[in-house]
DNA sequence: CAACGTAGTTATCGGCTGATAACCTGTCAA
DNA sequence: TTGACAGGTTATCAGCCGATAACTACGTTG
């Protein structure tokens, strides 16, 4: 029954993974981590001592997620070095729901004297991080940034993105008005 | 050591209230309903025979809010019929915090079976109203929702409002590249 | 004043949850 | 082979939290 060894690190790569999806659906303080652990496949308490505390989890897993965006929009900006290359590549995340529904989370706790500062250098960093990439100015990126703060709503409340529910009047009043064939590919067939 | 008795209905608004300024601190899952009863002066058990569960509870607040901001904007059209000044009214109302950010622990709960339906009836309903009141077409009443979500996750962070952190450099570009004297009141002295 | 409905309390509990302590086990070097 | 370190586990707990049950007190009405 002995399941295989990893490496501390790959361990906690994989924690990180399985606290994504658990923080996603439960946010911080609704998410305990024995589930966590159980979507890892280890014992609760290992995971207790891999991280700490369970807030020091949480923080790892913004800032994972933080991260992780980032990378996508660089990805992006390689590609093409515009607000709508970054916006399409923000849609595909907001598909995967979970890197965006988990910075939510960390928003939503950001009143927390713990987390609050992480979140807000996780914001800044990624409002420097749009600009420098595609050299818009306050205005264009508060623009960006206005659009991606409502899509992540949105997301949160299953109007759009994998699990969406289905659509009434006003979902389709507001989403539909511009093109994101993407951000509701949840809502017909398989990706 | 009698305490004045109230009627139930006067009880009942007095907790929304108190659960009102709770949850907006920590959230749904990280508020407890004595943190409520202790905010009202009552016991914990007579909260839970107000309103059922902790559940009934916090969907009685975000709809309590969600009712008191499509308040504040039709009294706002009564002034004035269009997205500026209702932009106005949602100023006011971040920079006194709770309204806004209860709803965005309630938007952040979204995947909640039982919450979930309540906050996009609350939001459907908050976006029908400002059509209604301000004759906005679909892409104006977005974008006016695009900056209302990402000044909401602002204040849910302290960047902007009553308690507001000292500002940073990215802070100040994303904020003060618009007209927001009433959002910032708090970083400067008493209202 | 009796009595009854409504407002509210104290007592209590089962279950969960984060965290600690102590122990076990695979693997690799000498 | 043996030791020793790194990767894990089981056992356990103290405290919290939502909820129930049973009881108390206020005040109005006839």
């Amino acid at each position: 029954m002995t399941r295989t060894r990893l490496t501390a690190e790959e361990r906690h790569d994989q924690l990180i993974g399985a606290a994504l999806t658990a923080f996603t659906t439960g946010g911080y303080a609704g998410t305990t981590t024995d589930q966590v652990a159980r979507l890892a496949g280890v014992s609760q308490p290992y995971v207790i001592r891999l991280f700490g505390t369970k807030q020091q989890l949480f923080i790892a897993t913004v800032e994972h997620a933080s991260h992780r965006i980032e990378q996508r929009f660089r990805a992006a900006a390689e590609v093409q070095a515009d607000l709508a290359t970054l916006g399409a590549a923000y849609d595909d995340l907001l598909a995967e729901r979970e890197l965006i529904t988990v910075m939510l989370h960390g928003f939503a706790a950001g009143a927390d004297p713990a987390i609050g500062p992480v979140v807000r250098a996780c914001f800044g960093r990624l409002y420097e991080t749009v600009r420098e990439l595609t050299g818009a100015d306050p205005q264009e990126a508060r623009d960006f940034f206005a659009e991606g703060m409502l899509l992540t709503v949105l997301g949160a409340m299953n109007v759009i993105g994998r699990d969406a529910v289905a659509p009434e009047r006003w979902m389709t009043d507001l989403v539909g008005s511009l093109d994101l064939p993407e951000a509701m590919r949840g809502a017909e067939g398989p990706g």
